[in-house]
RNA sequence: AGCGAGGUAGGGUAGUCAGGAUAUCCCGACGGGCUCAUAACCCGUAGACCGAUGGUUCAAAUCCAUCCCUCGCUACCA
């Protein structure tokens, strides 16, 4: 035990191209409570994280936002940063992986990499797309199963027959950002040998630490043939690939020596060395989402091995949320943002935190709904828990103005060791449902014990016997302040002042619980929880099921169109050469618009919008193949494009040709 | 399709590896009690043929076989 090394404990990274929701916080929260935890039963512990922030995606969405990846990143960084803060979630450091600590580790890895003789070149078919001007990661392709026929991705027929698709495979492949015919270039490329980790991987993932589910996982993985890991990627965002300035490394390999470097961060800071956490024998331990867990155990550990590092002593994976009852999606609706739909609305982050935590073990999938939400909160937080803190101390405010001088007797003692041993234990194996479930045990008996005694009677007859049973309540009361902190940090300092303290709970051992509570003064108590209101529920609970219904809308009104159907469309310039108001009706105007091989007649509906000599000479786009139509009598042949209810007229930005033909 | 995880009362769970006699605990429902306490607390009751079928055994939620269902993953998406 004594010369244990110290406890790191990292968090998956969150990718810096969207706001934190409770998906995130699955991970984070029984993470940090962990930390907590384990501080507080006195192990040195460093908590470290930070934002993902390379990648195609960041790329992809800071050009649509107008700005720069690393403006982007800065964004949702802080963002983050911010979010987690107000969960409760405290990070020793958080930091970037585009900090340059970062840069450094990874290319000080991947040069000891390379002496080492575990990377080698190679050449890779890769599309690319000549309007984006980049190359494009198989998600960002699109085309014809060449099988099937259907609809298909860059990597697999995903809508038809499932096939696995080769680079190159793909029919007709487009970038799905633009638009445009992708093309396939060679590109040279560098490799990890990840195949040579396999006798190394086996044994190593027999004995890693964390959850069953990440280690079955992984072994299952191996079993398999492993190939070698392709580790660059054109693109100008990232680290660079030492030596070679058109190449950075592929996000998935920075992003977990970003661990390494955010520690590197902390300790040069706090002067103490990086490589007692990362050289030689170690207890990193990893809390990441189920997704990422062949990153964290297959690719992760063997660049540590191939480099020279220690490897990573636990994983720990958790399970998937779900929303009422539905597969977590942003675009389906079902989604809870952290911040706009919770925290904004003024709940508490001990509410989210007891319920992510209590809900299930840690592995299995996590439902939330309004709902239940609202009913464990009520029935466990409030009144199982803050019924008891808050009657004992009422009572002892009103009869003794605080705690009275009594022993605590044994069982009582005996009763919170037995919570205190349980809890260490549970908490340890990742079993934080467990714990949860052991603290409000505790809190359970310690209603039981008052009720049972009902020290409000014996007040009436035996003073003495009420405070040693009022001093017993509150003895449970300070175990739970101490034992409830690392789920509800902000609640156990509440009661811990209660009792009259003036320092942080957070800095006492869990094991203070058994400590007993010295005689004192209290202030007058007050309810440590609101309860939540049914309304307020209600409205919860309907904002959420609006955004699903608006999602369904928006699925059901915009069919998806394919490629062929679009280009049935012929949509060309054209120039307004006349216009004039259609007799009878005040908001159609009949144009005539030369479209280059001819000149049409078209009926648009833009009067109120557009004067009939403001439209001539205007280049406007038509659509030439619109089957025609009679309009108050008048014969159209064609339609203009406008947007809007305002009709704003659809002009190409430079003057063409009429006739132009649009794509 | 393959691999992995899982299917125990309305919801969440324990027990399954090392088979045993009334299947655990929490929430919810119902009945009673109490009044120190935020319609809080305490006690009690009901509710599960332990996914299905077949097998091994004196005995199966637990072991074996087959099947059904759910979920996740399948590497150049992060």
């Amino acid at each position: 035990m004594m010369n244990l090394p110290p406890l790191l404990v990292t968090c998956g990274l969150p990718y810096t191209n969207g706001p934190c929701h409770l998906g995130h916080l699955r991970t984070y929260v029984p993470a940090d409570m962990y930390v907590r935890y384990m501080r507080r039963a006195g192990e040195e512990v460093l908590f470290v994280c930070g934002s993902d922030n390379h990648g195609t995606p960041i790329v992809v969405s800071a050009e649509e936002a107008g700005i720069t990846p690393r403006a982007l990143s800065e964004h949702y960084h802080k963002h983050f940063d911010e979010t987690f803060k107000r969960m409760g979630v405290k990070f020793d450091r958080f930091g970037m992986t585009d900090n340059p600590a970062t840069h450094h580790r990874t290319q000080t890895i991947v040069t000891a990499l390379e002496k080492n003789g575990y990377i080698y070149k190679q050449i890779v078919h890769q599309a690319y797309c000549t309007r984006c001007k980049r190359f494009l990661p198989d998600r960002y392709v699109e085309g014809t199963c060449p099988y099937c026929g259907k609809p298909a991705r860059g990597d697999e027929c995903d809508q038809g027959c499932g096939k696995h698709l080769e680079p190159g495979e793909i029919r007709d492949p487009v970038c799905k950002v633009c638009g445009t015919k992708a093309e396939f270039r060679d590109q040279e490329h560098y490799f990890f040998r990840l195949s040579e980790f396999r006798d190394f991987l086996l044994p190593y993932l027999e004995q890693v630490r964390g959850t069953s589910n990440a280690k079955n996982y992984a072994i299952g993985w191996i079993k398999d043939e492993l190939h070698d890991w392709c580790i660059t990627r054109t693109l100008e965002w990232g680290v660079k690939f030492p030596g070679r300035d058109d190449l950075v490394v592929y996000v998935w390999v920075d992003a977990p020596i970003g661990y390494i470097a955010f520690t590197e961060e902390w300790t040069k800071a706090n002067a103490k060395d990086w490589k007692r956490y990362w050289c030689g024998q170690n207890r990193v331990t990893h809390f990441i989402g189920g997704d990422i867990i062949y990153h964290h155990t297959i690719f992760w550990p063997a660049l540590l091995k191939g480099a020279g590092y220690g490897v990573p002593h636990a994983v720990v994976a958790s399970g998937m949320v779900k929303v009422d009852d539905h597969k977590f999606s942003k675009s389906r609706g079902y989604v809870v943002w952290t911040n706009d739909d919770y925290l904004d609305k003024g709940l508490p982050a001990d509410y989210l935190r007891y319920y992510l935590l209590s809900y299930t073990s840690h592995t299995k999938e996590l439902n939330f709904s309004w709902k239940v939400f609202g009913e464990r909160i009520n029935n466990e937080v409030v009144n199982i828990f803050g019924n008891f803190v808050y009657r004992t101390l009422f009572f002892a405010h009103k009869e003794f103005k605080g705690t009275p001088p009594n022993i605590v007797d044994p069982v009582i003692t005996v009763e919170i060791e037995k919570c205190l041993a349980s809890v260490d234990q549970l908490i340890r194996d990742y079993e934080f449902k467990g714990a949860v479930d052991a603290i409000m045990t505790l809190a359970a008996f310690g209603n039981t014990y008052f009720q049972t005694n009902a020290p409000w009677k014996m007040i009436k007859t035996d003073r003495a016997e009420a405070a040693r049973m009022c001093k017993n309540s509150i003895q449970i009361v300070k175990a739970l302040a101490l034992l409830i902190e690392p789920v509800m940090p902000d609640t156990a300092q509440r009661c811990w002042q209660m009792l009259g303290y003036e320092d942080a709970v957070a800095n006492h051992p869990v094991s203070d619980a058994v400590v007993p509570v010295s005689e004192a003064l209290m202030r007058q108590p007050v309810p440590l929880f609101t309860r939540m209101e049914e309304n307020q529920i209600a409205e919860l609970d309907a904002l959420l099921q609006k955004r699903v219904a608006d999602a369904n809308r928006k699925k059901e009104k915009i069919p998806v169109v394919t490629f062929e159907e679009f280009q049935k469309l012929e949509i060309r310039t054209g120039l307004v050469l006349s216009a004039e108001p259609v007799p009878k009706s005040n908001k159609l105007l009949k144009l005539m618009v030369d479209i280059g091989t001819e000149k049409r007649q078209i009926v648009a509906g833009m009067q109120q919008f557009y004067k009939p000599d403001e439209m001539v000479g205007k280049n406007v786009v038509v659509v030439t193949n619109l089957v025609p139509a009679k309009i108050f009598g008048v014969e159209s042949n064609g339609m203009i494009l406008a947007a809007g209810d305002e009709a704003s007229l659809l002009v190409p930005q430079k003057t063409v040709k009429p006739g132009t033909k649009i794509r």
